[in-house]
DNA sequence: AACCCGGGGGA
DNA sequence: TCCCCAGGGTT
């Protein structure tokens, strides 16, 4: 075998972490994490995990559950259109495939929330076949061994990186060596503070022999930040409080929040009080403000959120559309943001 | 090819 | 507080 994969696989065997997907060959378990750890560390995804599989122990399982549950389970991880994907890929297989879970690569590919990388993931690792996994530590860890400077975020970069994977893939380990070069690129040649000192590539690395290990892996874009003011209306009635769902295109797709309205530049408390939308809700004179929350800055990869809440006691019944009212006892059933997740609790809705 | 989608950890 | 991490879908 390759003097690369043979490495690697050695330390893999002396160096892994134990995982729980590690101890099955169920591909419906293998698809969960690998779903769960998409732009996910483990030790975030572990517990989400271990609740999937509790709650939903077969496809079959996920595909009967209603989607709004299986949000709430996902709720705070972030992506959401994977549990949306997931869950419709699992109808898809109980539709397609009588729950069983499909054999080949391209039937795996064909699955929504599933690409090239997670393809190959789930073919290596339930199924042993020959598919090279090229994931963000796989770019790390070849460009810095093998100083490729092409960047990874280009149509050429991954056309390249693919290609060595391919070529570095030991023909009957693919599952041992996949899952090797992913571990050893988040334990020792991580983002910051690799392990340079205890690397097995120690002297054939590129990336060590001209001290740029920092360099690589190159990337040719940036992210630009856009800045966006949320302005969030909690109007209670009694016990009584309006939600609705996120519908369009947008952030937090699927999951619940408060009456918005999004401003164009942060505005004074006074102001947005006196808008129209909100008088003609609220109806002021009959209305009392409980509370008017601190600025919440909620930071997102591309998006800054600058949000405020107000909390309005209104003294009749409304109806807004596309709203539903619920007891705020049962606000902790429904799966919030984060951002509107974290001011429920400082402001004492929920626990 | 360009753009969109969350959240957390570490410096 | 700032910076970094990235796979998949849509346009």
């Amino acid at each position: 075998m390759d003097f690369f994969a043979k490495n690697l696989i050695n330390w893999y065997k002396t160096n892994k972490r134990e995982l729980p997907w590690r101890h099955t060959s169920d591909p419906y378990k293998i698809w969960l994490s690998e779903i769960i750890l998409q732009q996910t560390q483990v030790v975030q995804g572990l517990s989400y995990y271990y609740k999937f599989v509790k709650n939903y122990p077969t496809v079959k399982h996920l595909a009967k559950a209603p989607i709004d549950e299986v949000m709430k389970n996902w709720q705070g991880l972030g992506y959401y259109s994977r549990a949306r994907n997931l869950h419709e890929a699992a109808k898809y297989i109980v539709m397609h495939y009588k729950g069983v879970f499909p054999k080949t690569y391209l039937e795996i590919r064909q699955l929504k929330g599933v690409g090239d990388y997670t393809a190959a993931a789930i073919a290596s690792s339930a199924y042993n076949l020959q598919h090279a996994v090229v994931d963000g530590n796989v770019y790390r860890v070849l460009s810095r061994v093998f100083g490729i400077e092409t960047p990874i975020d280009s149509g050429e970069g991954k056309k390249q990186f693919q290609n060595l994977a391919n070529e570095l893939l030991p023909k009957k380990e693919s599952s041992l060596y996949n899952q090797a070069i992913m571990e050893f690129g988040a334990l020792y040649c991580r983002p910051s503070n690799p392990n340079c000192s205890e690397c097995i590539f120690k002297y054939k690395c590129a990336a060590f022999a001209e001290e740029k290990v920092s360099f690589f892996p190159v990337k040719a874009k940036k992210t630009k930040v856009k800045i966006r003011y949320f302005n969030y209306f909690i109007f209670t009635n009694k016990q009584t409080v309006y939600i609705s769902k996120r519908q369009e295109k947008d952030i937090w797709q699927g999951l619940y929040e408060f009456y918005l309205i999004e401003t164009p530049k942060k505005i004074k408390n006074e102001l947005i009080l006196k808008t129209k939308e909100v008088r003609k809700i609220a109806s002021l004179k009959e209305s009392v403000i409980k509370s008017i929350s601190k600025e919440y800055k909620h930071i997102l990869s591309h998006r800054q959120l600058f949000t405020r809440f107000y909390h309005l006691e209104i003294k009749h019944s409304i109806k807004l559309k596309s709203t539903i009212n619920v007891k705020i006892k049962d606000l902790n059933k429904y799966a919030f943001p984060r951002l509107i997740e974290r001011y429920l609790i400082d402001s004492g809705f929920i626990k």
